[in-house]
DNA sequence: TTGCGAATGTGAGGCACCTTACATTCGATC
DNA sequence: GATCGAATGTAAGGTGCCTCACATTCGCAA
């Protein structure tokens, strides 16, 4: 299963062939390019001609991207949706990397080296998304260096979020790993300017972040929500106070009342 | 505590002016140079500014180089010694990221995004390395496109072993993650060329490589020691069997003999 | 060779978190 | 507005690993 996108289910029914890509397509993919803090300081013909490498997909909840051993083959950006990058075990049990929403690329390391994709890669909600081959890709990069430095800070940022889970999952006990995973989710929501610190996400995903069980993932939170830290809904968490639990998301593992 | 490498200590006592350098740390500096993955490939008159920019130190084992937070000014490459790169909370307790050993580099994340390091940095051992300041060696990189791109790959690899390191820690029990640190470790070793498999490692530092107690460490040891799948020095460990180690590693936390 | 610190070996007991097993509530779809 | 799956809430009991508390061995420097 290489990189097989439903290409069967391609917006507004027309048939994509080569360089043909209907209006309302290539304007969406455009925008979003536009606004891409990655490709925002491109030349408009190199964005015009990146657009024409996009090729547009949408995805059902649950459907496979990639998986992980494939070979990298795309590049992706989500237009809308959300896209989970997780692992999994042989017994069933996996474990989510990360989230990434509408606005966001993922697949770069692959595409970028070359070598077997890293993660498993599943649309999380019904998406969008458009798909640049690395065949394509790598030579474009190679024609634009200020791309390959904009490359680099996005692979640091990367780095930071993976060293930063590490940390935590390592140095720290239950509370203090959920408090970090919800602050990181909530500058995440800043950053999109989404709106608030409301982070849409089921308390199985939080769980398969923070590698603990659901049950006792809900224990916690029912503590917090009662001390009005945080107000659990369906599907979602509300943030109310950040303060605390950045508290503990940064001290070392100590017990009290957390 | 900015980057501050021991500069009373430097080599050969001669002290290091602008860039006026030493003959023989000169040449030691150009001969990691050139057979670094990252610089091999540059033009030789690249190589002699690059060398030219590097600030030669050696450090006592113990010594900080750099510590979390810091700003990021400096790019290092070990050319005697092991670096470790970690972090520590509040109460104590400390994770190791990272080991870097001869012919490495680290550091290069805060240089390439210039934010604060993400981690501590002190000398594992006696050590000798050269730094390269961030004013110099960014521009340097801008001029030199292949580069930007070999550091690509560099990150790409960075992020490929860290992300291993969340998979193994959120999904795998103590054994499974013992025997995933001993296999990246002799991959490391051989890459090296360091021969055999022998880990120069004492068990407090892989029990802060996984995220476990020494005792809990020396117990699973123990028991595959008999099974003379490791062989147990002071100060090392040799791996004697890989394959069933393997096997571990990669299969979901199962109990059985382990 | 004698000391001393660092690394290793070993065990008893406790607890944080998992496992298992449900009941309940929400929200989409017919 | 009835139905069904997904998400949430809750609790009893088990256990893998930690904590604490030592004894032992190694290697180095005086």
């Amino acid at each position: 299963m290489s990189d097989n996108v439903n290409h069967q289910m391609v917006v507004s029914g027309v048939p994509q062939d080569k360089n043909v890509v209907p209006r309302s397509v290539a304007r969406s993919t455009l925008a979003l390019l536009r606004n891409h803090p990655i490709f925002c300081d491109l030349e408009p013909e190199a964005l015009d001609q990146l657009c024409r490498y996009a090729k547009h997909s949408t995805l059902k909840r649950g459907a496979t991207i990639f998986a992980k051993g494939d070979p990298g083959n795309s590049l992706f950006a989500v237009i809308s949706g959300t896209v989970k990058i997780s692992i999994s075990s042989a017994d069933g049990r996996s474990a989510i990397l990360n989230l990434i929403g509408a606005g966001e690329i993922f697949g770069e390391i692959a595409v970028l080296d070359g070598q077997a994709r890293t993660a498993d890669a599943t649309a999380n909600t019904n998406c969008e998304i458009f798909a640049i081959d690395r065949r394509e890709y790598l030579p474009f990069v190679r024609s634009q260096p200020e791309l390959a430095m904009k490359f680099i800070e996005l692979l640091c940022t990367r780095l930071r979020w993976t060293s930063d889970q590490v940390e935590q999952v390592i140095l720290q006990n239950l509370p203090g790993r959920l408090a970090g995973a919800l602050i990181r989710l909530t500058d995440k929501e800043d950053k999109l300017a989404s709106g608030g610190r409301t982070i849409a996400i089921t308390q199985q995903e939080i769980s398969e972040m923070v590698g603990m069980t659901r049950e006792s993932i809900n224990k916690q939170l029912r503590v917090w929500a009662v001390r009005n830290w945080v107000r659990l809904e369906h599907g979602a968490i509300v943030v109310l106070d950040t303060a605390p639990l950045q508290a503990l998301a940064e001290a070392g593992p100590q017990s009290e009342g957390d």
